[in-house]
DNA sequence: TCTATTATTGCAAACGTTTGCAATGAGTTT
DNA sequence: AAACTCATTGCAAACGTTTGCAATAATAGA
């Protein structure tokens, strides 16, 4: 080990075998024409003196970094580190290091975040689009992304313009199957807490929401939307509002679980039973909803699985060099459990 | 904006305007002895062809990466989120990129993203010491950060052994603090779902816990420990023993939040009252606990404010340039719910 | 007119690595 | 002994940027 705060480099190493830097730079990646005693004794020595290739080097060279950039609006839910998780378990055993950006639904810092990774070369974007840059409609940041033969994957929340490849849930029918599950229990008055006007998934879950009431001639209303920004506090008036009315709903599908449990604990504080009076029903399968009193029902959108099947898709984008986009979307899967239970 | 995949460079623009690479690179950074007008059609030109310098070029001209690391055990639970969030909040303005490497509490996994981090040049490193190195008492990888003079800034678990700065919150106080809450709401048989053995935090709690019974003078009944490994699950069956004892306990102090949520369920599903048979609080202050039926009370160990004052702590060391570590303990909060208001 | 000053620019090396090609030397073949 | 093959190594350029120093040109001063 050296004690300086310089790191050893090749040259270093050359210096000491008085031979070429390229010898040992052939030696260490066990470049087939190098003699074996040279190689073992250079990559003994490499070892002892704890070399470390600069990756910086390397990079500049390739026009590569080894690293990745995953740009999210959000890592505060479950729902995002669970994906994060996922993604770094495909890619640790490659090799990749993961840059981590958060966007907090800002183009410009979603901008901003794609130059820089672009500037750092990074190997692959991985992109839950923020709601401002779909409002705003600007995606030249993600076409110069491809622009640059950069894999773009969308996950969680795809870019219709851009053609990139895609792993998404279905939200829409994730919205439709648990509404159309507090029918099949009896519920026919059904409130939604819906998530920001305007937010694509809130939107979407919304329609899901709608169509099936349109299914089973349930007329809409709008007294029976409440208003949330996906956490749980904001759930606690609109919920308090709904079961305040002259018919209070008999079922409720939050957009989100946070959502749900604070409307949960609202109602019971009000003096209603779940599932009995209201059929309470979320979305994410957070790891708390299962430990609730009662015990939440919910749709399942497998957040680990959504990063490593986006991870995988990276890597076989890599391999294969098709440049063809790719969209998966996987299905969810609804959980049941005693709030819905009647 | 030209559409190769090939980035353009500063040769490029030098070509352009028919002057050196050096003349490109002191306009673009605003360099004093360049001509005012040679500037403005620099940037004007650079900023229409969509530059980008190229970080990796410059991080190896410096030595520098413009990239922090974050090695943590985990991102799946709140509080490692909520640390990451508050560093982003600090460390985005100041232009930095994070990289974030997940252990799950290995040894080997830790060493290798360490050495990939300072491979990469990163200008510092925040460090959540995995499991596995405590037990094994390496530390090498740790020093050879701090002699390439890297900012090394543990958060939330530190290594003695390592002359670095740290950001922490005093689990034993909050154990402390916890139990006796407990005491002073009358419970006198009180349990405790332990985390991990020999793990740091696991057993600074169980410290925090056993010293508490001893300054109340109640005897410690290793019949009142539960095992549990930080997740929901597992606090079931280990519950479920507790309260099917002779003497079941009156009050539980859980490791974390996901543990007494469960402990909380299987409690009420065996038929006891909360707080009034059995009083149960918890640990982190999880963003659920407060909606629980009934709310949880806590411990906070402000996450956030960790992640922000870890960034802040690895700013003053930067501006400063000070090399003396820095060791900074945050006091827990106890937050009363009604899960112990009796 | 000649020198001194100033403003602006270019040269070239450096950061650490990789790699096509050429060079070396030893051994083999004829 | 000459020509050849083969294994091993070195040379030098390249990746894109920065920066100390030298060079140039223009202007001012004497």
């Amino acid at each position: 080990m050296n004690n300086t705060n310089h790191p050893i480099t090749i040259k270093d190493i050359a210096r000491k075998f008085k031979c070429s830097p390229s010898t040992v730079s052939r030696a260490l990646s066990n470049h087939p024409l190098i003699n074996d005693e040279t190689r073992k004794n250079i990559q003994e020595y490499a070892l002892k003196m704890g070399y470390q290739r600069n990756s910086l080097s390397v990079g500049l060279r390739h026009s590569k970094s080894g690293t990745l950039g995953v740009i999210v609006p959000t890592i505060s839910h479950f729902h995002e580190t669970a994906m994060v998780e996922g993604m770094q378990s495909v890619l640790q055993s490659r090799g990749y290091l993961m840059t981590i950006c958060v966007t907090n639904e800002s183009y410009a810092l979603e901008k901003e975040y794609v130059e820089k990774l672009l500037a750092n070369r990074v190997e692959g974007i991985f992109l839950s689009v923020s709601q401002e840059t779909y409002d705003s409609g600007h995606y030249e940041h993600l076409e110069s992304i491809l622009q640059r033969h950069i894999p773009l994957i969308f996950i969680d929340r795809e870019y219709d313009g851009v053609e990139a490849s895609s792993l998404t849930v279905d939200d829409y029918l994730g919205a439709f199957t648990a509404t159309e599950h507090l029918i099949l229990r009896g519920c026919r008055r059904i409130a939604h807490l819906k998530g920001p006007n305007g937010l694509t998934v809130s939107e979407r879950r919304f329609k899901g929401y709608k169509d099936c009431l349109v299914k089973y001639n349930i007329p809409f209303d709008e007294e029976l939307i409440g208003h949330s920004n996906f956490k749980a506090e904001s759930a606690v008036v609109p919920t308090r509002r709904l079961m305040s009315l002259p018919h209070p709903p008999d079922g409720i599908f939050g957009v989100n679980d946070y959502v749900s449990i604070a409307a949960m604990q609202v109602i019971i504080d009000m003096g209603f039973t779940i599932p009995g009076q209201v059929a309470v029903i979320g979305f994410d399968n957070s790891p708390f909803s299962a430990y609730f009193n009662p015990a939440l029902s919910t749709v399942n959108r497998s957040s680990k699985l959504i990063g490593e099947e986006a991870a995988r898709l990276f890597l076989r984008r890599l391999d294969s060099n098709i440049l063809q986009a790719d969209n998966i979307v996987l299905p969810p899967e609804l959980i049941i459990r005693a709030s819905t239970l009647r």
